[in-house]
DNA sequence: CTTGGAAAGTCAACAAGGCTGACGTAAATT
DNA sequence: AATTTACGTCAGCCTTGTTGACTTTCCAAG
């Protein structure tokens, strides 16, 4: 009963494991932008602005529609983030030369300053669970995590993950 | 050079490898949550709310104290969310007993109602997920998750996993 | 060339859900 | 009796999300 057809086993789906699956995220999750989120309470930015100033550093000259579809939120909402960042020299944006509307955004070397102190800190974080749990572990890791994805979402992060 | 003394390789831990799970957490937190956050839009409440009635259902009986360790908010934001629940009457406060300034805290029966409106429709994913990836996959990611943990996160999360 | 529509930006208003600070009450502890 | 703990609440603030309405700029198709 507990064994399939190919005599594995199928304890690992029942809803005790699935809840335990689903508190691992929520605690997780919070360690996750724990660093981030330290680093820039005080610094007038939040987590919103972490998130734009990743992408941004991870496909520099991307627009402001791409990234909209990136984060998910409204233009409005992003457009309150992304000025605020470039009124402080963090992102610069460059009209477009084939399509003028388009506006390409970079990080500046002062965002590109802030982009690293905040990333060194999540990936040290990222490092040690690495590290702690193992190879094979973490390709599990990426595996769950890929299939918990919305399909338009495992898009967007395919298009990252290859090309960047 | 990519090999430890030990022979295993290291490439897992290159700062490419971390960006790219850092990229899958952010995407696949979205996933996670999108299903009950669907489910509570036009019902009133949010995601706090389902997070008060997630652990009030794991632990029933629990504490104001207990659940704001837990849920690492303050206990003005709890106390919000949570007289609207018990308002709503889907959560029933209890003086304890033993130490009467307690309260302690339960779903009625709408509120389980609600639960499990809300906690199927997140494992349906997490199965889904769980059952793509295979069962090793799943142990290592949970491995990885607790992993990036707060010590103090993780040992409520180990409080919950046992003691349930 | 004109016009339709896409891309971007902006204003206003609002809501959820965090936060701090201050205060009150009841009950337990010292 | 004094202090501490657990809880609740009022007031006010911030970030970050939302809608809706509107403008400007520009490409492309008619």
């Amino acid at each position: 009963m507990a064994e399939t057809q190919g005599g594995e086993s199928l304890l690992f789906l029942t809803d005790e494991q699935l809840r335990k699956g689903i508190e691992a995220m929520f605690f997780a999750y919070r360690g996750f932008t724990a660093d981030p989120d330290r680093i820039l309470e005080g610094k007038d930015y939040g987590r919103a602005h972490h998130r734009a100033i990743h992408f941004i550093h991870r496909s520099p000259g991307t627009t402001v529609s791409n990234l909209l579809l990136i984060l998910g939120v409204t233009k409005q909402s992003l457009n309150r983030v992304l000025r605020t960042l470039i009124e402080d020299g963090l992102v610069r944006s460059e009209k477009g030369k084939v399509d003028a509307r388009e506006r390409h955004l970079h990080l500046t070397d002062k965002g590109q300053m802030l982009e690293r102190e905040l990333s060194d800190a999540q990936r040290a974080r990222m490092r040690a669970a690495y590290r702690a749990a193992g190879p094979q572990a973490v390709a599990g890791f990426r595996q769950v995590l890929e299939a918990m994805m919305d399909p338009e979402m495992r898009k967007q992060y395919n298009r990252l993950k290859e090309g960047g």
